[in-house]
DNA sequence: GCCCGTGCGGAAACCGTATCCCATGGTTTC
DNA sequence: GAAACCATGGGATACGGTTTCCGCACGGGC
């Protein structure tokens, strides 16, 4: 009776079990599993038995240790319940099934020491990618903070992949897929300014966040476009919830300015801001026009339905897995700079029911 | 010139790399990094070092195979998207973080075969659990499956973990984390009827959910607890989506039966209700009283805000993660049929502003 | 001054799989 | 008929860690 393991014991059968019971070497039943090496009918039908009699699989750590293994791409973002993140998972979670990839899946809570942490965390577990999601704080630093991310990556095997967010200056191993966020807000902007609307309440995000800076910026080109005065009273910063789109424009009804339209950085900002008309009795759009940015479920799903700006999130996120999948299999050879590292996807107002040109008073 | 391997060519550096440049043996630096050995202060010093030197993390894969290795726990459902499951996901997922697990993600697309090649997928990954989210539909059929399902990840060291789904007959090796789902229903309902409605449009979901079909019980039991006859013509079937909920109310009011209030399956079923009876220029809730379930953001982002059914998504995340992790922690026996395989958490209905009175007409 | 206990470092045996290299037996070719 | 060849299967090794077992050096107590 040998010491070795005794069978049927807990724990998971390994190729061994199978080569021992199969009676061939486990080279063989290796040989069977994976299906690059010519075998007899008779020796994988040997092996294929017992495999399903003893319910085997292969150790998926073993595999990679030993070269093979199916590459796993590593999502990071702030929050998984974002509507817009969720949309850019799934891009990237679909376009890594349909190669055979695995994702997996980390939140940062918007705090730089959990994104070292995760950082860190996939590149112990040898992913083929991180995708970073969401806006920026703080660039400078984010910069730094990225670069060192990318080249400590790209010294692993790895890549940085940036969604959504600013890409990087310089000579860095990073892949950014971006949106043409401040041409969605120009575009936003001049369908308000083309239906007459001059007071316009603008809330473009916290004032730190690069997404909401580049929709301030196109909102601004927009009224220069339009001759129109930017006045800076007019814009209201804070977080990008339905609390922050409420209390902006019940402070605005209450202490001023006038306004006859809102400008909401996202679609959940515009949700908050027409309650707070609802609440003061104002109708949308009769009364006050609003609009939103993103174009989550959310935007069709209010009444009147939201004109906002569409962002292909879900798409970013095929493109942006699509990206490091080329990159991968197209050769081991840097090709720094090539193009195909900054990717810039389009976005487009989607018109509802939302917008009116003011009431003459 | 040694031919081991080029200094500072690609890939990650090994421990052996480490242990080299550092001048002490493999073992040494094993145990500095994971600390579970005394040593000296200057070895400590020396190796960390060369560890920040030459930015090494250890290999996950290798650490698995040898034993260590951080618990993976996988998360598999029909879609991210969806804000309940997102919630569940983000408490599972917080609660992994917090105790050092990391999180795997695949979606089924509600398709069987898929799920059968995630749930391999993941015992190959060698997860400490597997957990499976959402209503299921075809129920014998499914018993059978996700059974073996459980007999199978728990003979390789795993857990299939239920949240949301019905709990498995028999003595299958399985964690169920639930919520009252019937009894939510019944207090929603109650609620209409106690504000005095008696004709309801009730919109339970697809027939063959198991979510829809205990949430169509709880209106039942509680028309017949009021001595309200339940009509079967009041009832319309189909999926968990604004569009059904749109197309529902839309084909009721033109072809009836009349109705004085709506008890949709879903928040996002409400939505659409809300919409088509706005289109139909009727008022919420002045003419028609409308409540959801589920208390997604949504409820609380409509306009009224909606009367729903709080569902504890988030919680049961964290309790389903906390469930397995103390079920690995207390030790390896199987201790079959002990409580805790299968957890409930309570609702409550939240009261907003979609419910009044039915108008005297 | 010797003995023994203690503390720490090194060598080696695994973990489970893929793959390289070689052995074997039968077939083809000259 | 012998040599070369092809197809197939087995043994050994590498992947990158962790951990056990051992031995060495050092220091204190008698």
């Amino acid at each position: 009776m040998s010491q070795r393991k005794v069978s049927g014991d807990a724990g998971r059968a390994t190729i061994r079990d199978v080569a021992e019971q199969a009676g061939v070497s486990v080279a063989s039943v290796s040989r069977v599993l994976s299906g690059n090496y010519p075998v007899s009918e008779e020796l994988r039908r040997r092996v294929m038995k017992v495999v399903r009699d003893l319910d085997y699989v292969t150790n998926a750590h073993a595999r990679s240790l030993a070269g093979g293994g199916t590459p796993t791409v590593a999502i990071l973002m702030d929050n998984i319940t974002g509507a817009a993140f969720a949309h850019v998972a799934k891009g990237v979670e679909g376009a890594a099934t349909l190669r055979g990839w695995l994702s997996l899946v980390g939140t940062t809570g918007n705090d730089p020491e959990r994104e070292l942490a995760l950082v860190n965390l996939m590149r112990q577990q040898g992913v083929a990618a991180v995708v970073l999601l969401g806006g920026a704080y703080d660039q400078d630093e984010y910069q730094l903070r990225m670069a060192r991310f990318a080249r400590s990556l790209d010294a692993a095997g790895s890549r940085l992949v940036l969604v959504g967010r600013p890409s990087l200056e310089g000579d860095v191993p990073a892949t950014t897929v971006d949106y043409d966020n401040e041409g969605g807000a120009y575009a936003m902007a001049s369908h308000l300014l083309s239906a007459g609307h001059r007071q316009v309440l603008v809330l473009p995000g916290h004032a730190g966040l690069s997404t909401a800076q580049g929709r301030l910026r196109g909102a601004q080109r927009a009224f220069e476009a339009y001759g129109v005065p930017f006045v800076p009273g007019m814009v209201r910063h804070g977080p990008y919830d339905d609390q922050h789109g409420y209390r902006a424009v019940e402070q605005a009804l209450r202490d001023g300015p006038a306004f006859t339209a809102v400008l909401a950085g996202t679609d959940v900002v515009a949700a908050g801001a027409m309650q707070a008309l609802r609440a003061a009795g104002l109708r949308v759009p009769e009364d006050v026009s609003i609009v939103g940015y993103d174009d989550i479920p959310l935007a069709s799903q209010l009444t009147p339905q939201l004109t906002t700006v569409h962002v292909p999130y879900e798409e970013m996120g095929r493109v942006a897995l699509r990206a490091v999948a080329d990159l991968r299999e197209g050769g081991g050879g840097r090709r720094k700079g090539i193009d195909g590292d900054h990717l810039v996807l389009g976005t487009h107002v989607v018109v509802r029911n939302s917008v009116r040109p003011p009431a003459r008073p």
